[in-house]
DNA sequence: CCCAATAATGATAACCATTACTGATTATAC
DNA sequence: GTATAATCAGTAATGGTTATCATTATTGGG
C-alpha cells in the first residue's frame, strides 16, 4: 500500500495555505513556496495540493472562471466572488443543510451536498466607483 | 459600433442547445453541428458560445470539474451534478432571493446573485449500485 | 442587381492551467 | 547503514480554450 512520507515541501504548502485568507492559485501557492525552497517545482505545488485536497485537508474552489483556488478551511463554508477586484472572500453565514433535502425531493436521486458562491462588488470597489457611474467589469457570465 | 451579422452555424448551435436539455459540452455541441456543417470549426463553436452567453441569451456552466457546459434555459434555476455518471439536471425548485440579501449581510458589498450546484447520485446510479456495496466514484473533491 | 464594407468563417497556431514522465534525491523501516 | 519506496526538480505532454489570418458570407446602399 502507498505510506505517505514525510515532506518539507508539501509541509510549507500547508503552512503557505493556513496563513492565508485569500484562497490563492496554485501559482500563488508556488511564488510563496519559492521563498523558501528556491527550486522547488511548480509540479510539486500540483502534486502536494491534489493530495491534501484528496485527503481531504484542504478545499479546492472553482469560482467560476479562472485557475483553480485552494482554502485550508474545510468547514462548511461559502464564498463570495467580487466582480470587479476579482478576491474572494469567506462568508460567516451558516450552511443550509434544509436545502439539500429540497433539491433531494426534486431529483429522484441522493443529493450529498451543495456548493453555492456569491457574486456582487465587494465594500473596497464599491467605494472606489466613481459617483457619475463609470462603467464597472463585466458581471460573469454565469449566474444563479 | 459592431453590429451583429446573421450566421447559419450560430444558428444551427443556438437550435442544438435549445432542442437538447443534457447541458453539453462545447465539444458535444461541435460534434452536433457537425452534422449540418461538416467543416465547421471547433474554434467557431467556441466564438460562438461565447457571444450567445455575452448577449445573454445561454448560460454558461461551470459544474467543478471538466469543460465548461452550456444551458439554453436562461432562467434563475439550479443544476444537479451525479458524481457517478457526470450527468447535469436541471432542478425544478425556487431559486431564493432571500439568501443573497444574507449574504450581503455578512460580506459588507453588494452582492447580485449567486450560482449553487448540488451534488450526489442520480436516481439512475442508485439503482444500478450493487446491494453488495460496490465502492463507487470519487466524490468531486469540492463540496459544501 | 451589384458592390463595397465588414462580420463571420475555417484552419491552424498559440495559450494557459494542469498532468504525466523521468532519473535523481530523500525519508522511513529494518 | 542499507534497502525500499515516496518525493522531488525538471521538463515534456495534454486538454480546453482563445487568438490570428486569409477567405467567405451577410447586409445596406447605389
Amino acid at each position: 500500500m502507498k505510506t505517505l512520507k514525510h515532506s518539507r515541501q508539501r509541509d510549507c504548502i500547508m503552512n503557505c495555505l493556513m496563513n492565508r485568507h485569500d484562497h490563492p492559485t496554485a501559482d500563488a501557492i508556488y511564488a510563496s513556496v519559492r521563498q523558501d525552497f528556491p527550486n522547488v517545482s511548480l509540479g510539486t505545488v500540483y502534486r502536494n495540493l491534489n493530495l491534501l485536497a484528496d485527503l481531504g485537508e484542504i478545499r479546492r474552489l472553482n469560482c467560476g472562471s479562472g485557475p483553480e483556488r485552494f482554502d485550508a478551511d474545510t468547514s462548511p463554508h461559502y464564498h463570495f466572488i467580487c466582480q470587479s477586484c476579482g478576491q474572494v472572500q469567506d462568508l460567516d453565514m451558516d450552511v443550509s443543510e434544509q436545502i439539500d433535502l429540497a433539491a433531494q425531493a426534486r431529483c429522484g436521486g441522493r443529493i450529498d451536498s451543495h456548493i453555492t458562491y456569491f457574486y456582487g462588488t465587494c465594500a473596497d470597489c464599491l467605494a472606489k466607483e466613481t459617483p457619475a457611474g463609470r462603467t464597472q467589469a463585466e458581471p460573469p457570465a454565469e449566474a444563479s
